[in-house]
DNA sequence: CATTGACAGGAAAATGTTTTCCTATATAAT
DNA sequence: ATTATATAGGAAAACATTTTCCTGTCAATG
């Protein structure tokens, strides 16, 4: 590996003409410019990227904090940040959150690495990110995780009013006696939930807290709580379930129990994962750009660490705290297939 | 940030004596040990690993290398990767592969953030492979890929022979006339295929081009793919899909034609993923370990990078070597659902 | 008692860049 | 013609480490 000793000597010029050709920093005569340019592709030189890292303090990289990659929705977002990231030039490091794993530490593993800001997909407490946010320079910001936290940007679903509309939709099929199976993160237990409630409330249904289950959002979850729900004397006519992975679960109850959907009950979930339209019969869900929502994250962050980069200035400054109230809230949308039926 | 240089100073000893209380590189009397832990406790000093990097020329990042991460079974495949990593203290960062992206170009992204070793998920020519095996001290590795490239460590599963056992599982349920779709790259378009017709000629099974249908590999070209068989006038009893993608496209096709499974038509997946169990009627499929395969491939990449760290001494660089011949096969399963029939 | 060896610990080189600071030359202004 | 200014380009400091090389002390051995 050649380093930027050996083209100074191989273009007869100093140390310094090189690093100014290659990063443009200050002008140098055409002769000497063609001069390293022929030495840099006669011997393939790329400057180093930790020991620019190491001066410049600036690693180019993004880590993302992701509860579990394998899941299709966490994975569908970090394609999208890793795209647009990479167009950026920019490399993501994941850091992969198991259950025993303390909150301080993926923080910590993040900043060692020195990553130039940080994507969170996972939950935590209001506290520890406003402690964080106060404590580290490191931008942060949150991908679906909607929680409001001063100065920390979020880009994601409006999540009460897309639940609130899934709820619309199937009272305006004509249901009455609808069920919920919710979650307990802050979108899964609470903010899909406000949606669904409110929608009951606007149209003056009572919100009977029995038609209410909340589980763990898995399939195998969301088929114990369809079977509590269907042991009920006055059973729904339709449930709205807060994931499209709790609806798969509860959809395979129905069947198992010998019931149809959508003649006996309707169904509708939330988030348009692949695998809804693979099941049968295809899932009534609510659509989130997933891809969407990575890419415009890192769009986002990336915006943040540049203008970060120069905030000295008054203006530029500025600009960066603007940056961290930012929330960017992308449309859902609600997308009919087969699992949900109009009621006399 | 605390540097080194402040926590000398703050313990009252050298730069060196607190490099060495930290590696444990060289002996220290207890009295400095002491006096180093203290100041490193107070300033909650981390050494910064990017001056670490740049002169133990190590990073402790693996690279990965992706078709799709938003794909199922890459994404499991990572999980497991990312598992194993952060254990041993290693990052992932990885690098979607987009059809447009030049094969050579992934590889330079990599090697100029210096990682320490390149697992890769996504096809290669064979020749491209060597050619960076013989020009790269990179340590490189491949998951899943079953390319057999002289010197380059694989983990994966006997491809062949676990083909060879689905399509058994059809002959042995007394099928005779079994479609096969498959795919494009080596294990998908060649091997599978490869087990597919052993299985069949040690039956004395005539192979019949017409059953056999390629097609990239997704649900909406399994499909498609399907559609195609159906239309044969001797149609198949049972068909073989070379991955659960397909077969799930290919179950959508025959029951949008009325037709049932297995009743009608028996499918038989491949790979095991996460859909295969909640598509109606539930998949008949071979089981790999994908997250298994993410975690011995990390496993040994590392091993290698460590080996390879201290190979100058005689009996380490051959076992370095010998790690580099290593060929991890995992056991495959068959997963008996409800997708295949026995036939009269 | 003198010499050797072991050993703790410090100074400084080395890693590969960027950037500041300085110098020399050329151009413009007086 | 002389001074001031702009500018190209080099030397060296800085980034935060590890490690080599060296020094001084102490114990052991002849």
């Amino acid at each position: 590996m050649p380093n930027i000793k050996m083209i100074a000597r191989k273009a007869g010029v100093s140390i310094s003409t090189v690093s100014r050709v290659m990063n443009g920093s200050k002008p140098v005569s055409p002769e000497l410019q063609k001069r390293v340019y022929d030495a840099v592709q006669q011997m393939n030189y790329k400057p180093n990227s930790i020991a620019r890292s190491l001066i410049l303090k600036k690693t180019n990289l993004i880590g993302v904090v992701v509860p579990d990659v394998s899941n299709s929705f966490h994975a569908q977002v970090l394609s999208g940040i890793e795209e647009c990231a990479a167009q950026a030039d920019y490399g993501v490091i994941i850091c992969n959150v198991y259950r025993n794993l303390k909150q301080q530490k993926y923080f910590n593993l993040m900043l060692e690495r020195h990553v130039d800001g940080i994507i969170m997909l996972h939950e935590n407490t209001t506290e520890e990110l406003a402690e964080f946010q106060k404590t580290s320079t490191t931008p942060l910001l949150l991908a679906s995780v909607p929680l409001k936290v001063a100065d920390i940007p979020f880009v994601g679903i409006d999540e009460v009013s897309a639940a609130y509309e899934a709820v619309k939709h199937l009272i305006g099929k004509g249901h009455r006696d609808i069920g919920l199976i919710y979650g307990d993160c802050t979108a899964l237990g609470i903010l899909r939930v406000e949606g669904y409630k409110n929608a009951l409330k606007d149209q003056t249904i009572p919100v009977r807290p029995e038609l209410m289950v909340q589980c763990p959002c898995s399939v195998a979850q969301g088929y114990q709580a369809m079977d509590q729900i269907l042991k009920l004397d006055r059973r729904p006519t339709a449930v709205f379930c807060v994931s499209d992975e709790m609806a798969i679960g509860a959809l395979d109850c129905i069947l198992d129990k010998g019931l149809k959907v959508p003649d006996d009950i309707s169904l509708i979930g939330f988030d348009d994962i692949e695998l809804g339209q693979v099941v049968r019969p295809k899932l009534t869900t609510i659509h989130q750009p997933i891809k969407e929502i990575g890419k415009e994250a890192a769009r986002l962050i990336i915006d943040i660490i540049e203008k970060k980069g120069k905030a000295a200035a008054g203006k530029d400054l500025e600009d960066y705290k603007a940056g961290l109230q930012t929330r960017l809230i992308l449309k859902h949308s609600l997308i009919e297939r087969e699992t949900v039926k109009g009621r006399a």
